[in-house]
RNA sequence: GGCCCCUUCGUCUAACGGUUAGGACACAGCCCUCUCAAGGCUGUAAUACGGGUUCGAUUCCCGUAGGGGCUACCA
C-alpha cells in the first residue's frame, strides 16, 4: 500500500513482483489469491505482476558474471557439514558465520570440479568493511563486517534465492525506493553489498514498522492475503480496509482519519511515516466501516450488502429506505444484510429474552386489542400508525411502550432497532398485519 | 548468544527543544429517545525507567528494562 501511494504521490511507477522463488513453497493459487486480495483493496500496479520463477535465466547470467568477476565463488560444503559447523559454533555460545573456505579455491579449480558435476553452491564475497544503509524512516544504520558472512545467492540444485533475485531484479527494473517491512533491514546490508558488486546503483530504503495483533505479537497464520478475505467476508468495503491500514505507521500530519484514496495519494510522504510497530484494533477497524457506511449513496450500499442478505432485494424505494433506516445502525454490509432480510421475508423465530421481556400475561388481549385499532388505519403512514398505537394505549390504560415493545417483536423478530413506525410505514399494512397476527396467534397459545 | 530496530493514554497517533502533552477508537456520564444505534457535550487515561546535554527536554546523547527482527542451500 505504501508502495502504492508512494509511486501515486510522486508520479512513480508502482511495480508488482512476485517472488517465488522458494520452489518448494510458492503455489499458483497463493499468488491467485495475492491478486484477488489487491484487486479488491484496489492497489492497481501500473505493471506486472513479474515472477521470479520465469526470469531464472536473468538470475544465472547475473551469477555468471559475478563468478567471472570474482566477485563471488563457489563454496562446495554440503549442507550437513555445515550444519555441524553451526551446532559447534552455537554449543560453544559462539556467532555462527560461514568459514569462507571457498574464497581459497582457485579459479581454476572451482571450474573444474564444477564442469565435473559436483555440487556447489554460489556464494558473494562480502566486503570487510562496515556497510551503512541510509533508512528514509530509521536514518543511517552501520552493520560492522563481522556481523555478516558470505551468504548463498545459487543453491546446489541451481535454483537462486531471494536476496540475489530481489537485487537483480531491483537494478533491472530500475527500483528507486524500497518500501518493505521492518524484518528486512537487518538484510539490507546484505542487499547493498550485492548492489555493489553487481555495480548498480543502490535505491533509497524505507523501513516500515511492523502490524502486530491484539496481543503485540506479529500478526501471525492470518496475515497478508488470507486476512483481506477474512474482513471482506465479515462485511468491511476496501475502502475502508485500506484507510485504516494506511494510518497504521503514516498519518497526514493533521487530524484527519476519514481520508479518501485521492487524498492519500496527494498527502502521502515518506516523511511522516513512523518507526515503531503498531497493533491492528479491530474495533477501531469496525468503527470507520460504519463511517463509511454512514457516507455510501443508499443505491450503493444497498448493492453492496445484497450478496451478504439472505435474500438480496432490488433497489425498490422501500428497499432504499430501509437502508437508510438502519445505516446509522450497523457497522458492516453484513449487519446490514441481515437487517435488510426482515423486509423480505417474515420473521421466523422470535427473540427468546424478548418474548420473556415484552410478554406478559395481558399482552395478547392488548395486542388483539392494537390489530383492530390498526385494521382501521387507511393511511399506512407513521403519523396515522403512532396516532393509532398511541389511542390503544390510551384506551387500555398503558403506557406507549407496553404496545410498541412486543410490536416490535412481532414485526421483526428481535427487540432492538429502528423506530418502530418507519419500519411498519415500510413493511406495509398486509405484511405489518400478517405479522402481528401471527404474533398474536403464537403469544395466545402461549396462554 | 551475536547484530539490528522499536518504546507518548488500553489501542492508532499529533506535538520535528518552550503546549494546561492535541485528536481518534474503546470506556464512563449526560443530552436526545418507543428500543437499539447514530449524533452532541463532558470525563477517566500517556511521554517505560535511570543518567546526562541544555536556561528549558516527549523531542538530542548514553545506559537499563521490555517488545520485535535478522542470524538458512526460506521469503
Amino acid at each position: 500500500m505504501y508502495n502504492l501511494l508512494f509511486a501515486r504521490s510522486t508520479g512513480g511507477t508502482f511495480i508488482l513482483r512476485i517472488e517465488d522463488t522458494d520452489v518448494e513453497r510458492s503455489r499458483e493459487e497463493l499468488s491467485a489469491q495475492i491478486l484477488a486480495a489487491m484487486e479488491w483493496l484496489g492497489l492497481d500496479f501500473d505493471e506486472g505482476p513479474f515472477y521470479q520463477s520465469k526470469r531464472t535465466d536473468l538470475y544465472r547470467a547475473a551469477a555468471e558474471k559475478l563468478l567471472a568477476e570474482g566477485k563471488a565463488y563457489r563454496a562446495f560444503e554440503k549442507p550437513e557439514e555445515l550444519d555441524v559447523e553451526r551446532k559447534a559454533a552455537e554449543a560453544a555460545g559462539k556467532a555462527y558465520r560461514y568459514s569462507g573456505a571457498g574464497r581459497d579455491i582457485s579459479p581454476d579449480e572451482s571450474e573444474r570440479r564444477a564442469r565435473a558435476g559436483e555440487r556447489h553452491v554460489v556464494r558473494l564475497k562480502m566486503p570487510a568493511e562496515t556497510i551503512v544503509v541510509e533508512d528514509l524512516v530509521r536514518g543511517r544504520v552501520e552493520f560492522l563486517p563481522e556481523a555478516l558472512d558470505d551468504f548463498v545467492l545459487v543453491r546446489s540444485d541451481g535454483h537462486p534465492l531471494y536476496h540475489f533475485c530481489v537485487c537483480v531484479d531491483d537494478a533491472d527494473m530500475r527500483i528507486t525506493h524500497v518500501l518493505r517491512g521492518d524484518d528486512h533491514l537487518a538484510n539490507t546490508p546484505k542487499h547493498v553489498a550485492l548492489f555493489a558488486a553487481l555495480g548498480t546503483p543502490v535505491p533509497q530504503f524505507a523501513h516500515l514498522g511492523m502490524i502486530l495483533g491484539t496481543d503485540k505479537k506479529k500478526l501471525s497464520k492470518r496475515h497478508g492475503a488470507a486476512a483481506v478475505e477474512e474482513w471482506r467476508d465479515v462485511g468491511i468495503l476496501p475502502e475502508t480496509l485500506f484507510n485504516f491500514l494506511a494510518l497504521l505507521g503514516w498519518s497526514p500530519g493533521d487530524d484527519r482519519e476519514i481520508l479518501t484514496r485521492a487524498e492519500m495519494e496527494t498527502l502521502f510522504s515518506i516523511d511522516r511515516i513512523g518507526a515503531s510497530p503498531s497493533v491492528f484494533d479491530p474495533e477501531k477497524l469496525l468503527w470507520m466501516n460504519a463511517q463509511y457506511i454512514h457516507q455510501l449513496p443508499a443505491e450503493e450500499l444497498l448493492a453492496r450488502s445484497a450478496p451478504f442478505a439472505t435474500a438480496g432485494l432490488p433497489p425498490t424505494p422501500v428497499a432504499l429506505a430501509a437502508v437508510e433506516l438502519h445505516r446509522t445502525r450497523v457497522r458492516t454490509t453484513i449487519e446490514m444484510g441481515r437487517a435488510l432480510a426482515a423486509y423480505a421475508a417474515d420473521p421466523d423465530e422470535y427473540d427468546a429474552d424478548g418474548m420473556k421481556k415484552q410478554v406478559k400475561p395481558e399482552t395478547a388481549a392488548q395486542m388483539a386489542k392494537l390489530v383492530e385499532n390498526l385494521e382501521a388505519v387507511s393511511d399506512w403512514t407513521i403519523g396515522p400508525l403512532e396516532e393509532a398505537l398511541r389511542r390503544t394505549a390510551e384506551e387500555l390504560g398503558v403506557s406507549a411502550g407496553k404496545l410498541i415493545h412486543p410490536t416490535r417483536l412481532a414485526l421483526t423478530g428481535i427487540t432492538v432497532g429502528a423506530p418502530l413506525f418507519d419500519v411498519m410505514a415500510l413493511l406495509g399494512k398486509e405484511t405489518a398485519m400478517r405479522r402481528l397476527r401471527s404474533f398474536e396467534k403464537r403469544i395466545g397459545s402461549q396462554g
